[in-house]
DNA sequence: CCTTGTGAAATAGTTCACAGCA
DNA sequence: TGCTGTGAACTATTTCACAAGG
């Protein structure tokens, strides 16, 4: 396996593989590159293209085997074990982010969640919610390999030092600011505006004003 | 302004913006590439260039009027107008999407809600919720810039059908599912289950495994 | 000086097109 | 025949490096 694997591939397999998930539990059994670029929108060269960086899983003639591309993209994305996770912030939108339902079918197990007024927050059927000050020594005694962080944008960068420094090497950042990491720490940041405001580029142009 | 900007470009202006927006809030008024780039982990000349695609904003030997450069964003990126939004599925994450703080400060307003079981669903300090039936009806009389689709995944594609084919041109796709649109609809994707996946390829890479 | 704006060079990513195999 | 895997060609994006302006 090569090490020069573009990010932009790397982006693109979880998808590829909910959307294989999908089609096994459909009845899927063989799929070609031509139908699977077909549901992403993508074209069938890129896809082989993206999986031929890993190895070679289609048969010629026929396609991919659907079980069996689940399995390699399992492998290839770490989804053969499960990952731990915190929460920082419990706010309105720390509480929709724990109630998620999506995390832990996905191998991913939400271990605790800290707030800076833990007393005043609960989470329903998630994780007791302890103060933030007990962040570093609880990082210390129970590492966990990812945060997510739900803050006010002037905690965000706070708060993600404090992950790092406990060893943290991937964050999920819900805080409407862009944050500064050392090489080896991964984010993704998650942000409705900035994506909004991305789309309103096009939109007053492609649409006369009203 | 040239036809052909890369879109790469267009994601990265909002995040510009924001941050000239925060600086401007701290009291800053002029401010290098050089600073800006060590804000935000890009290049200088990324900056630049990308900035150069639609004007020369910048004084040579001293840097870019952060007032000016807001102004020249926000018109850019269409943000001097606001833009009606509608939201389709008030379950939990929609509740949470509607309750959101962060929209109408940036000009984005949410007029309407929907959901296949409206009795049974409220949003505090939001719009009624209305039953999804009435939602091509409604958009016909009330044309929408924006949709914001938190259904569930298997709902998704006919919902965004269903917004585009009452002109909805831009739509925000919180649904763990990849949906498909004509040429001129623009679709941005929040899906941190997603953005997970491709940060665990990197750590069962980059950490011994325990 | 210092810093922009920008062609040119370098690098990254996508698509083509076809040999080869089932 | 049908479809993969993949170098090669092409396209997109980033970075360099420097002329020019304040």
């Amino acid at each position: 396996m090569p090490l020069d694997i573009p990010e932009v591939v790397i982006d693109r397999l979880p998808v590829y593989y909910r959307l294989l998930a999908r089609l096994q539990r459909e009845g899927t059994t063989v799929i070609s590159s031509q139908e699977l670029g077909d549901h992403l929108g993508v074209t069938p060269a890129q896809i082989r293209k993206d999986l031929s960086y890993f190895g070679r899983f289609g048969k010629q003639g026929r396609g991919y085997s659907v079980e069996r591309l689940i399995e390699e993209l399992r492998l290839i994305l770490g989804l053969d074990r499960s990952w731990r996770m915190v929460l920082v912030g419990v706010g309105q939108l720390g509480r929709a982010i724990a109630s998620y339902r999506g995390f832990a079918p996905a191998g991913f197990e939400l271990v605790a969640a800290y707030d800076a007024h833990p007393d005043t927050v609960r989470i329903e059927d998630g994780p007791v919610v302890r103060p933030i000050g007990q962040l570093p020594t609880d990082l210390r005694a129970e590492p966990v390999d990812i945060g997510i962080v739900a803050v006010p944008a002037n905690e965000a960068q706070d708060v993600i030092d404090t992950l790092v420094a406990g060893g943290v090497q991937a964050i999920l950042n819900y805080a409407p600011r862009t944050v500064q990491v050392p090489a080896n720490v991964h984010v993704r940041r998650i942000d409705p505006v900035v994506a909004l405001q991305s789309m309103t580029y096009h939109l007053s142009r492609e649409r006369p004003r009203r």
